[in-house]
RNA sequence: GGCCCCAUCGUAUAGCGGCCUAGUACGCCGCCCUCUCACGGCGGUAACGCGGGUUCGAAUCCCGCUGGGGUCACCA
């Protein structure tokens, strides 16, 4: 074994030149966090706008919290959103397997090099007896371990063993402060001391997230790290396990690193993983499109320009570089967001709308499985309808779905009562439109008919407002105070239904 | 508590020493359009945390303070 000392500094740096390989590599322990993806997507965006690699990576080396279902849904969160990976899971590469909890050999094959150039040293103290050493020399036992076991001897690790103690791996740091320049931060030092020695790998032997993070991205040759700033004060540490790395000819070059802010929820907190706006599917479930979410998520920390923030995916990556990421936390505001899917909503093309709609519908058990033509009919017709009246894709499935309901079970709100007027003056408006219509031969059944017949005995008629007069109408068809335009979905409707609503609207109202 | 990060309207941001009597978007308020609701259009509300410097000149640079956040595991 070589002298116990701290691996030197002279790891070369990546540059401008070094071409760019950035990786996601999440841990699968629940559900897809917004903050998470926020992650994956500007690692995406910074490897397709400098041409880059991206890789994904699992780090699945926590048995106990990791499962199969996590990453299905990591996948499944992935694909939803286009954001594709060149290296990695499903499709492999070069430096696989890219799954930690595969990757067992090489991490004990770091660890006896490392062992080996003593960079690593057996630590045989419990947490307890650390604290205790602390506080006996009056320290503040926060300061975590104390670097005690540094320099054992054989004579001593022996008499640990001899106690049936087995020891953990501990990496030595440097006694010198450590300094990186943040892509998104600037330059940061730390200053020495202020991180111990840490643990690599248990006393069973299991390498740790600490060690096998940085050995896998010394592998994969990862030029940019980029991830969230909880790993901030991780940094040093890593840096002292690059050298290291680089020392017994396992790293090759020390990565730049980029903090990227936290996505935080109400208050001043990190949103949390307990927050179901923090669940990335809960965004997709209320109706968020792909294009939307992604605009949004990408204006936490980054901005196009200073006067717009609507793009697309291809303007994203067009633009997108670490340097231009903010430090700052960004509060995620469902109200922006709602907004902002609603512009990309309006920006797609009617029958691409339409379609993303059924499973809305579908959710809601407005259609089935298969639309049957007369769906397909209605669908086609209200889709444009809707468009340009909702945030969120889920708001077009209930604004559409009186279309899709049989007269008889059509739900008559409450509030489409009230506010009409009179009760008698209502019965008459209802009978003046049934009267009207009654008159309009079906095949004569369209909106501009339909509005033409309804105007002229109600408005002219009756000398109502139109506010009034339609008011009495949309609620029969509709069940609802608020609708989509009232011809146009009487038109859709069907003379028969329209006639039927009427009606059974003038029943309730005459029980009332 | 140690270490580290952050600090422009309610929110997200533009601003990188003079173009700032601080721009944009969402929100909110008002008006217009209008069969409801939206969309769209127009107008309005609202911010440089505080204190010192540096400079002819500071939202922009430096220092301090205050405030907020994170991190200090044989989790990741």
């Amino acid at each position: 074994m070589s002298k116990p000392v701290p691996a030197p500094s002279d790891i070369p740096a990546v540059d401008a030149e070094t071409p760019v390989r950035v990786r996601f590599c999440p841990s699968p322990t629940g559900t897809p966090h917004v903050g998470l993806i926020r992650t994956a997507l500007f690692n995406w965006a910074y490897a397709r706008h400098t041409g880059g690699r991206m890789i994904f990576r699992i780090e699945d080396t926590d048995a106990a919290r990791d499962s199969e279902e996590s990453y299905q849904q990591l996948l499944e969160a992935l694909s939803w959103l286009g954001i594709d990976w060149d290296e990695g899971v499903e499709t492999g590469g070069p430096h696989g397997p890219y799954r930690q909890s595969q990757r067992g050999e090489i991490y004990q094959d770091v660890l006896s090099r490392l062992v080996e150039a003593g960079h690593v040293y057996e630590s045989f103290s419990s947490p307890e007896e650390v604290e205790q050493r602390h506080q006996a020399a009056g320290r503040d036992p926060k300061l975590g371990y104390d670097n005690f076991d540094r320099d054992l001897t054989q004579e001593q690790k022996e008499a640990f063993r001899a106690e049936g103690r087995q020891p953990v791996l501990r990496l030595r740091m440097p006694d010198e402060d450590l300094s990186f320049v943040d892509l998104v931060r600037g330059e940061i030092t730390f200053q020495a001391g202020s991180s111990p020695d840490f643990v690599v790998a248990r006393a069973n032997g299991a390498p740790l997230y600490t060690l096998v993070n940085p050995v896998d991205d010394a592998l994969m040759e990862i030029t940019h790290v980029l991830r969230g700033e909880d790993l901030l004060s991780s940094t040093p540490r890593q840096i002292a396990l690059y050298r290291a790395l680089h020392a017994v000819g396992v790293a090759k070059h020390m990565p730049a690193f980029g903090h990227l802010p936290y996505v935080m929820g109400e208050g001043n907190k990190k949103l949390s993983k307990r927050d179901p706006e923090s669940n990335l599917f809960h965004h997709r479930d209320r109706g968020f499109v792909r294009e939307g979410l992604l605009n949004y998520l990408a204006l936490l920390g980054w901005s196009l320009s200073a006067d717009e923030d609507i793009f697309t995916v291809d303007e994203l990556v067009e633009h997108f570089d670490v340097k231009d990421v903010l430090g700052n936390p960004a509060r995620f505001d469902s109200k922006k967001a709602e907004a902002i899917n609603g512009t990309h909503i309006r920006r797609l093309q009617p029958g691409d709308f339409r379609d993303r709609l059924v499973p809305y519908l579908q959710a809601d058990g407005l259609v089935g499985e298969d639309l049957t033509e007369e769906q397909g009919r209605i669908l086609d017709g209200a889709a444009p309808l809707v468009q340009e009246r909702i945030a969120l894709l889920s708001e077009g499935a209930d604004m559409m779905a009186f279309l899709f309901r049989p007269d008889e079970s059509l739900v008559v709100e409450d509030k489409a009562f009230s506010g009409l007027g009179e009760k008698d003056a209502v019965l008459e408006t209802l009978d003046a439109a049934s009267g009207a219509l009654e008159k309009l031969d079906a095949s004569a059944w369209a909106t501009e008919s339909i509005e033409e017949a309804l105007r002229e005995a109600l408005v002219e008629g009756l000398g109502l407002k139109p506010r009034k007069a339609f008011g009495a109408v949309r609620s029969a068809v509709s069940g609802r105070k608020v609708s989509p335009p009232l011809f146009e979905s009487m038109e859709l409707l069907g003379k028969e239904s329209s006639m039927a609503r009427l009606a059974r609207f003038r029943r309730m109202m005459e029980a009332r």
